[in-house]
DNA sequence: GTCCAGGGCCTAC
DNA sequence: GTAGGCCATGGA
């Protein structure tokens, strides 16, 4: 039994199918995924909810908002400076070079498409993994700082793997399955909240919890 | 009051 | 090539 499927059944029968990523459009998940950096997703929802009411969920409104303007609605995601000009060049660079068809972009060859993604000012590699899988449906795993604690506690992990390693471990043993990828992801996150949830003060420790206990 | 969240960039060595 | 500082709000 290869050791990454087994602890993802045990994920996900303890928690369930969680079917990932909280977006209503693919373009929703670029937002979000930008918003979402460093920070908290509550904090990102009340910036969506922000966005939503101001009907600036799209490329065309964010490309005509004032920076002040979109600075003010996603104030609450924090790093709003950042975020806004960042959200900005990726509209930018949609509408310059795809005409604003996001799909059609996240589409073309997968290395190609990471590689332009990656070059984007304020885009690295989990916000593009998180755009390539959850926005592109493409085969992309998503490693974020959870990944490397949890799997760092579990023993599969020296703690010291930088993201691509991580990244490749997954791709190289899991099966190629787009919804697989988006469900252990969310799985991931899901525990690890769940963990310092019950334990801020501990996290690390509980992240062991029996669920996972490998026999 | 303190800590930190579903990162990424820039600058020093 | 990498460690350290910086960006900022809001909930626990």
């Amino acid at each position: 039994m290869k050791t990454l499927t087994t602890i993802y059944q045990r994920l996900l029968d303890h928690y369930g199918s969680r079917g990932w990523w909280p977006a209503e459009t693919p373009f929703e998940v670029v937002i979000g995924a930008i918003l979402t950096q460093n920070t908290n997703w509550s904090n990102v929802e009340k910036a969506i909810t922000n966005l939503r009411h101001e009907e600036a969920l799209s490329l065309e409104t964010i490309l005509k908002l004032s920076t002040e303007q979109l600075e003010k609605l996603i104030y609450p995601s924090g790093f709003f400076r950042q975020k806004s000009e960042r959200l900005k060049w990726f509209c930018a660079h949609l509408q310059e070079h795809y005409q604003g068809n996001l799909d059609s972009w996240l589409q073309q060859d997968l290395d190609q498409v990471r590689s332009e993604l990656l070059s984007l000012k304020g885009i690295g590699p989990e916000t593009a993994d998180a755009i390539l899988l959850y926005a592109g449906q493409r085969l992309s795993f998503v490693v974020d700082a959870y990944t490397g604690r949890l799997f760092s506690r579990l023993g599969l992990l020296t703690g010291k793997e930088k993201y691509a390693q991580i990244r490749s471990m997954f791709m190289n043993e899991l099966e190629p399955n787009v919804q697989l990828y988006a469900e252990y992801h969310a799985q991931i996150v899901i525990h690890c909240k769940e963990c310092c949830r019950k334990n801020r003060a501990a996290k690390i420790v509980h992240y062991r919890i029996s669920v996972l206990t490998l026999e």
